[in-house]
DNA sequence: AAGCTAAGCAACCGCGGGAAC
DNA sequence: TGTTCCCGCGGTTGCTTAGCT
C-alpha cells in the first residue's frame, strides 16, 4: 500500500549549506530542472534531504532572486497585503518578484512588527492598540503614513543599490555548466556575505530556463554520471 | 579588548492537503 | 477506499554579526 518511503533522515547532512553543496544543487536544477524533490539530492550527488533541497534553492539559489533591503514601497505593499491575507506569507510572497516567503516573514518579524508597535498599531489587527492612541490637532486618529516613519526606508534604498550585483558576476555558464566566478562571493566566503551580494536579476525564472536550462526532455538518467565530473 | 545583548536571517520542524499506490 | 508519502506552508530555532558597555 502507499508510495515507498521518503528520504533516509539517517546519515543525511543538516545545518548550513556548503559552497561545494550550493554548487552542486545549482548545477543540478540549472540542467535539470525540477521534477522531484526527493530525487534531486540522490542524482545531484547530495547528503542532503530533498525538502533541504527545495528550501534551499527557493530561498537562497534562486537565480531570480532580488536580494537587498526592502523599500519602503514594498514594505507598505506588505502591510498592505498583510492586512488582507494575514500570516499567509507564500500569498504575499507572490505578489513580489525576486522576494521569499521566508524572506518576508523574516523581515515582518523583525522590522515591521516593531514599526508598526512603535505607531501604536497592532500587528496582528493592523488596528491602533487599544491603550494608544495618535492625534492630529483636530482629534482625530490617523494611521501615520509608512512612509515618513524613520530614515531607514532611505537607507534601505542605498543598501538595496550597494547589494546589487550582476548575477552573471557570481556564476559563470560554461556549456551546461555553471561555474562560480573567482570574484564572486564565494571565495572567503561568510554567511552574511553571500546572502546579502546575492543579485537583484532583471530576468524571471521563466526567461532563465529558456536561456540557460537544457533539454527538458532529456531523461534523468543522462545526468546521473554529471555529478562525477563537476568538481574536476 | 572582552563580554554581553539584540538583531538579522538561514535552516529546521511539524502539519495539512492532495496525490500516488 | 484506506494508507502512505510528497510538497508547500507557517512557526520556530539557533547561529552569526553588529552594537553597546
Amino acid at each position: 500500500m502507499g508510495r515507498k518511503p521518503c528520504c533516509e533522515k539517517i546519515g543525511l547532512k543538516r545545518g548550513p549549506w556548503t559552497i561545494e553543496e550550493d554548487h552542486r544543487l545549482m548545477n543540478f536544477i540549472l540542467n535539470n530542472g525540477i521534477h522531484c524533490w526527493r530525487i534531486v539530492p540522490k542524482l545531484a550527488g547530495l547528503l542532503r534531504c530533498g525538502k533541504s533541497c527545495r528550501l534551499r534553492w527557493i530561498n537562497y539559489l534562486r537565480p531570480d532572486l532580488k536580494r537587498g533591503g526592502f523599500t519602503d514601497a514594498e514594505e507598505e505593499r506588505i502591510m498592505e497585503l498583510h492586512s488582507q491575507l494575514g500570516n499567509r506569507w507564500s500569498k504575499i510572497a507572490s505578489h513580489f518578484s525576486g522576494r521569499t516567503d521566508n524572506e518576508i516573514k523574516n523581515h515582518w518579524n523583525t522590522k515591521i512588527k516593531k514599526k508598526m508597535k512603535h505607531l501604536g498599531l497592532d500587528p496582528a489587527t493592523h488596528e491602533p492598540m487599544n491603550n494608544i492612541t495618535y492625534q492630529t490637532e483636530s482629534n482625530q486618529i490617523t494611521k501615520p503614513n509608512i512612509c515618513s516613519i524613520t530614515k531607514e526606508g532611505e537607507e534601505n534604498k542605498e543598501q538595496t543599490l550597494k547589494d546589487e550585483v550582476d548575477i552573471g558576476s557570481l556564476f559563470e555558464m560554461q556549456g551546461n555548466e555553471i561555474s562560480i566566478s573567482s570574484s564572486s562571493l564565494y571565495s572567503n566566503i561568510s554567511r552574511s556575505e553571500s546572502s546579502s551580494n546575492f543579485a537583484e536579476t532583471s530576468i524571471s525564472l521563466e526567461q532563465w530556463d529558456l536561456t540557460y536550462m537544457t533539454d527538458p526532455l532529456v531523461p534523468w538518467d543522462f545526468f546521473t554520471n554529471l555529478d562525477d565530473n563537476i568538481f574536476l
